[in-house]
DNA sequence: TTCAATTTGTTGGTTAAACAACATATATAA
DNA sequence: TTATATATGTTGTTTAACCAACAAATTGAA
């Protein structure tokens, strides 16, 4: 069922609108007019797509993590996860920072513009669900040492946090470099990495 | 009567297409079904606009030599055209090449891509046009020593071929530059102008 | 507070864009 | 040549965007 493509462009270019406001002001002094007037658009069609500007930021965001989703989904499947040397980034990495990079843009404003974090908290999600799948996948959950839930969360937060500083510091380090000290640390354990 | 959001947007992104189609092919392996498809609307949305290519061609043209001669005008009136110096450029031809240098990204293009150069005959009508209500303005006619047919064909013709060779010529020198010199021939007389 | 101005959702009628289907025409290759 | 594909216009129907107008809610200043 291919979409309409009056229906493609118009949620394009509302979201670009809104991604683009958000650079000059905060998510609370944007209209609905506002919106409408920079997306070239009529009123009544924004509500046609969306309920209020509410609506919009969680389908923005949605949208977005959902394509990070399905990227490291698809890295999964092409690669084998389990062969990988200390000195090549691991390909999820690489997938997680390539799409980071790619969309550092709107990933900067987002986390430093929507002050409850709605970003980091969908992000957190998708990496520790992307994560559960590898476990799963792997019939890993036999062999471990400590709980599944706590590994996850231990996991995606620990991510999470390394990405945000990531962005907060301006991303000086390569989204690759980025990707091959997660691999170290995970694959060494944190002792290790440290040198003990 | 304020024109529709959605003819200005289909106009608009079937030029734009068409001006970036003519920087990779030339005009005549430019296929309307290529067309819509870079500007992504349907292709009968396009035959509700334009006859065919060539009508579209000749509108895009037209609106922008248009937007040239309207430009011209006003400025006529804004200022009084005979008091000027040798030393500051006409304001004539200041807001020519400052249109043309706006514009440079286009004109260059259509004088390149479009062969039989529909682009530069109309420009040329343009400018004898735009001198003939100068001259007709101040009431010039009684006192002029040719025949005014002459010295518009002159006019038109040198400022034309100035022009041509400036975009070819990779516009090396600044409008304003460009201004001020033909400024100095018109005041002058080519004889002056080269030392006589 | 009160009042005006702005923003918000919603609705109904109108219009232009989308889409699919068609016949025709123009290549391009066998 | 014939055949296959690609491009061109055209048409009828469906659909989404437009617009204007409305009441209700919110904001901001007097």
């Amino acid at each position: 069922m291919k979409e309409d493509r009056r229906i493609i462009r118009s949620r394009k270019v509302i979201t670009e609108a809104f991604v683009s406001l958000l650079k000059e002001k905060g998510f609370p002094d944007i209209s609905v007019a506002d919106l409408t007037e920079h997306a070239e658009i009529n009123r009544s069609t924004f509500y046609a797509h969306y309920k209020d500007k509410f609506d919009l930021l969680h389908a923005v965001i949605e949208e977005k993590l959902t394509s990070l989703s399905e990227e490291l989904e698809a890295s999964r499947v092409s690669d084998s996860v389990l062969s990988n040397t200390i000195d090549s980034p691991h390909p999820y990495f690489v997938t997680l920072f390539d799409h980071l990079q790619t969309h550092a843009g709107f990933y900067t404003i987002m986390f430093k513009r929507i002050e409850d974090s709605a970003v980091r908290s969908r992000m957190q999600e998708v990496i520790r669900e992307s994560q559960f799948i590898i476990i799963s996948h792997f019939k890993l959950e036999q062999k471990m040492l400590i709980p599944m839930d706590i590994l996850l969360d231990y996991l995606c937060s620990s991510i999470i946090g390394v990405v945000e500083k990531w962005y907060d510091n301006g991303m000086k380090y390569s989204a690759n470099y980025m990707a091959l000290q997660l691999t170290r640390i995970s694959m060494l354990g944190t002792d290790k990495a440290m040198g003990l």
